[in-house]
DNA sequence: GTAATTTCTTGAACTACTTCAAGAGTATTG
DNA sequence: CAATACTCTTGAAGTAGTTCAAGAAATTAC
């Protein structure tokens, strides 16, 4: 966390404790939900160890997976946290986790306090909107077969830790379409 | 800008002049280019009049629109403006256009200068990215009939000043199947 | 104010992707 | 370690959206 920190502005020592000071360690089982639908989402969740998905569920029930978060990465419905609203998007571990977790009092609180903290937050979310749009940007551009090429030479260590139902979703596309694109890109 | 800055953080007189003082105007006329891809973005825009849309190429040279702009709101490619990277993305002028425009150099000014701007720039930046995550979400779960659908209901102004074309490329749909679409609703 | 260009529509043939059903393989649980 | 429940695959039939070609309608340009 502290060298994420670093990565993102400059912060005194002293400011790097008391950002610390207002974080508290949270633990969740593989299949716990950290973030419901409908209800507040009340902290925002630094990964130290484990990975979760973020899904939304459609009129018909099905879901679908718009994020997967990894250590050394922050989740949260920024949405419902910002604006007390309900949230719009589920997160569950899909592994065992161990997060930092900050509350919107605290998060406000170091915000007032720290200025260098409103410049990380303002990296983070300026880099979260950058790769949001690359992402809609694909989304137009590219077939579902050019989508899953991408993410396993992009991103191969993804696939050892999510399912592929998951990746399915994830890519807009159904587990039936992967096994066919498994099968096309294998011969290729 | 001024009424639009004071709705996104506490600026004092002063400092709203400071800020203005770095803003410099700019006109284009329709169908100019603000921004084309390959080409470095110094800039941030800012519309007072008209409306731009963005845009990416792809390998068949297909044109993709990942967004339209309007009065009141920023653009620019904000990868190639803050890394110095060629951009991605083009912008062009879909009505002559009057905009507010700030180079990096006074951008990062001014952020050193006025707390209050990084506070503006990082709610910006958060608003933005909550809702390229909800249109992400929406291309997920909604078919092209649907999110057309949204779109006149939800922004009925668009469909006054974007041409369908340009609304189809937006939508992630041939304008063939637009046509298609108008029809269908039609007779609801 | 007419020529030239662009936008929008229509229809027929095509492709990417889905749905449903069923079976094999792999984890998870008591 | 057997029972249960997911995950992944296969195939056949179906649907959403594309492509191409051509004409009508609307805008732009000289």
């Amino acid at each position: 966390m502290k060298s994420h920190l670093l990565t993102y502005s400059d912060f005194t020592e002293e400011e790097i404790a008391q950002v610390l000071y207002h974080f508290e360690e949270k633990r969740f089982k593989k299949k716990d939900f950290i973030i419901r639908t409908g209800q507040i989402d009340r902290y925002q969740y630094f990964i130290s160890h484990g990975c979760v998905r973020g899904y939304i569920v459609d009129y018909n029930g099905k879901e679908h997976n718009i994020a997967f978060r990894f250590e050394e990465f922050w989740f949260g419905d920024m949405e419902s946290f910002t604006n007390n609203t309900k949230a719009h998007y589920n997160y569950q571990a899909l592994e065992d986790l161990t997060v930092l977790a900050i509350s919107k009092t605290n998060w406000d609180k170091i915000s007032n306090e720290i200025p260098a903290f409103v410049e990380y937050s303002r990296n983070l979310f300026r880099n979260a909107m950058i790769s949001q749009q690359n992402r809609i940007a694909k989304h137009l551009m590219q077939t579902a077969e050019q989508r899953y090429e991408q993410l396993i030479t992009e991103h191969p260590h993804v696939l050892q830790r999510i399912s592929l139902k998951n990746i399915a979703s994830y890519l807009g596309v159904t587990p039936e379409f992967i096994s066919i694109l498994r099968k096309k890109v294998a011969k290729k």
